[in-house]
DNA sequence: ATTGACCTTTGATCCAACTCTAAGGTTTAT
DNA sequence: ATAAACCTTAGAGTTGGATCAAAGGTCAAT
């Protein structure tokens, strides 16, 4: 079980980042102490680094937790929700690949056109 | 010539974004009527796709207005620093492509798995 | 048992990127 | 020449996400 200053070292998040993230309803300590520390498992380093991933990419929290809902327990979702939420998200991210294809084919061309290249 | 009006018809941006754009150097019209009033051509509409596009793919008003720079006249940038700027915004690139694929898979599992799937 | 590094909470503060408001000037069609 | 639909500016407000501060409790090692 780690401390949250553990899981900030683990994750590279901030243990105010963390309880942020809790606030909001995305990562919950497994365990407490006593006196009220926070307690983690090596499935909660998981999560936040999915977290991370989705972040990274340009999720808001919202959609967040929202895929974490769904990822947890697909049982409490009707199979018409996860559905239409996961096709959803997945037809974002082939949306963002495309777009980022094309900026990378941007890129390229403004390298390679740089110095040498033909104008 | 476009008026501000119909930039922001064209490209779904309001025209409050576009001045807002404009103060932060992206988008300047180009010309303007005596009593002020913004015009734009048909290269601006395609600058403005631009800095749609990266907005989208989670550039920051910063970085864009930097690769406008780049684009838009090579000759006064230095063959280093474009090829610095360029290839570095390629690597971002590069990273978030991987990491949409990766939670395309994620989530195409999740689909998958959902209906009649295995767990 | 004390020190220093950790942890707790609540609430303030910061930043980027918008988004809107107020007060007023301009165009275009009738 | 007047109404409706535009445009101008400066500056304030909002939102989402993150970060910090204050005031204090806890833990591990000496």
């Amino acid at each position: 079980m780690l401390k949250i200053g553990e899981l900030s070292d683990r994750t590279g998040l901030s243990a105010h980042t963390l309880r942020f993230y809790e606030k909001h309803g995305l990562i919950n300590a497994s365990d407490r102490s006593d006196a009220g520390y926070r307690y983690y498992t090596d499935a909660d380093v998981r999560r936040v680094e999915f977290v991370k991933t989705a972040r990274n990419i340009g999720f808001s929290l919202g959609d967040i937790a929202q895929l974490l809902s769904i990822r947890v327990d697909k049982q409490s979702h009707s199979c018409h929700d996860v559905t239409e939420i996961t096709q959803h998200k997945l037809d974002e991210v082939n949306a963002k690949i495309a777009e980022l294809q094309s900026m990378q084919q941007t890129l390229q061309i403004l390298l390679d056109s740089c110095c040498g290249g033909p104008e």
